[in-house]
DNA sequence: TGATAACCGAGACGGTACGTCCTGTCTTGAG
DNA sequence: CTCAAGACAGGACGTACCGTCTCGGTTATCA
């Protein structure tokens, strides 16, 4: 009984989803996340919109695939052509403070950077309340990007910097969600001093020692 | 020639603001917060839509005030009745991590509530993209609790239990952005075990000392 | 179990109304039945779809209204007023064969009126296929014209014009209804000699006396 | 640069035309001329759309063909095979009025054949209103079957039965179109009786002798 | 103690977008 | 090349809500 047969991906038109993938996250950033809409995306990627509904079911699919879309290209352009594209990694200089600091300031140099923020908090938003986007989102974005903190951790762990009984999925929320929050509900000003006193606090603690 | 003469708040109806907010939050539970529509909630509350475009300028707004209300109603439950509502603070029993660990618990049933997380987590995606929204929610409703943790933290400092160069309003992020991150974006489980363990991270650092 | 509780049409808009009923004549003139679409129709009247969903079934039961109503306000153009509308008859100058075709003559020039034409081949086509439709359509618009004939050929009964033992609803199909298929599908020319000839052949028969 | 290149039609698919044509009949038989889609047919046909666009224009192309198809296929049913299939024509028994009440009781009979009253049906109200399609339903159809009445009734002439100064081809609409009429417009009841009455009147006249 | 001005319920209105269906064209792979 | 299959751009369908508006009907002051 399956649901009206789906389509054949063989024959995918490529053009057509780029096409709306730019669509997407152009329309997004003018008009913001509830006034872009499908028939708006589809009008403006000269689509239909059956082409749309046959391989997305929401707008926030359509969108969360356009912004995986988005880190990959990102990504790609960063890569060394011609080269095998080595596992992404946080640094490891020996100085955990410092490695973590440089992180977080990039993380929120991405932040800042208004090419990213709207469909972002677009889906953050529709994750929010949409559980089956906030999984693929989750899975597939933000877990991936945390365990290389973890892994950062771990050698830490290796080398004495962080104490052993540490849980280093737990110990990376310290410094990662008090900025995601910031941003998300917009509850403080973002900076660098901020994510430099966030990891120091973090890795110090709050009692003297 | 005003714009369209406010109405007169002094001839507003009672019963039907209540309606309208039983409404809202039953409707938003039910079907959560895209398909309670402001045409539903006003036919529930047996009310005309005007009446909510009168004292209201959207669904947002609306929910905002309800959920604003239901705690109010949920504080004055518990409070003894006949006595001055004194101020509400995170508790001195002069042990910081075993006050902050119990306050966090609260938290986390309050959290797992069904009651209180449909219209939460529908008012916390409209303010990820509502920035109007998101002033109010935070200025009304997050802030003051977050001060409660600052009250305690200053207070802690005084005693020496935390070291008097720390901020406050940052370091209290350390514990509760954490909570908050796992609750909206499920990024993973919730419980007492987990807060705790925030607490004394939080408290000792993740250095060895 | 009413379907959808019916709309109160006491606070219908009369200025709507007149707007789809001229939008809708006028795009089936210009376009064609099959062209003029509902959402065509309710933009040039300037009017939101649901306002022609509210009113009508379907876009056939719009213009057969917008034809009644254009009958109707033809009808009163030519009335006189300040005077009672005495009924529309055919005239009884006592020479049957005349006045016959004196009223098909009229007919013909109707029928080849283009503001006319598209209209009523739309309905009749419709009206063909929906079976709904062509009752409301004979009973308020070709009966009631059928009948005027009834009323001249039982006049013509009573002078000795016309055989007492004839039944004139039938007798008048044959020079009625040879008309309106030669318009309908177009099978012959239309003009007054077609129509004279129609009266004669009818009133003394094909074989010779 | 030929506009299309024109299919070869000897390399045609002769079980996907009975196919198509098939599917076309029972569909509208089923659903009605407007719900019978192109695509349904094809479907049905187990064709591909192409197969359909390829041969024809339209639907009402399809449909007109289905039927002139449906109506020889019934022509050899009744024919005497081993036989060459001589001319159709009205039998001529020397007595008119039998001779034309016969044909018509006939025509009566297959107006009221569930088999062919869908698919006739639609083919009149699409040629209603569209021109070109008219042209050849009438030409292929229509005229063909009326010429048999001119060929009677000038036989007729010869014998005296029918005044030499009648036009046949109007005279044959005075108990053709009305019938036609009646059940294209369903404005009466169609019948044995109802045909022969029109018969009479028409040979001789509403007016006494 | 009416007059009169507001709120109120109800819901019609001009619109926008939805998600579905179909059109007529184009492309792919099998025969 | 035809054919079955079906993706594609486009456009209309009929529905659901939006936010505005208008209509009686109840209050609830003020004259």
């Amino acid at each position: 009984m399956a649901k009206k047969t789906a389509p054949d991906s063989t024959r995918r038109s490529e053009k057509s989803r780029r096409a709306i993938y730019d669509a997407a996250l152009s329309l997004v950033s003018e008009a913001g996340y509830q006034k872009a809409t499908i028939e708006g995306i589809a009008a403006r990627a000269g689509v239909g919109k059956q082409t749309i509904y046959r391989w997305w079911s929401s707008k926030a699919d359509v969108l969360l695939e356009a912004f995986l879309d988005l880190q990959e290209q990102a990504a790609e352009a960063v890569a060394v052509p011609g080269q095998e594209p080595e596992e992404y990694a946080i640094p490891d200089t020996g100085d955990l403070a410092a490695d973590l600091k440089n992180v977080l300031r990039a993380t929120v140099d991405e932040l800042l950077d208004p090419k990213f923020e709207a469909p972002s908090r677009a889906l953050a938003a529709a994750g929010v309340v949409d559980a089956r986007l906030t999984e693929e989102f989750v899975a597939k974005l933000l877990e991936p990007q945390l365990q290389l903190y973890v892994q950062r951790l771990k050698s830490a762990q290796e080398t004495g910097a962080v104490r052993p009984d540490i849980d280093p999925r737990i110990a990376l929320e310290l410094f990662v969600s008090p900025l995601a929050q910031r941003w998300l509900q917009r509850t403080g000003p973002i900076s660098y001093d901020y994510t430099d006193t966030l990891v120091d606090y973090a890795l110090h603690g709050l009692a003297p020692r």
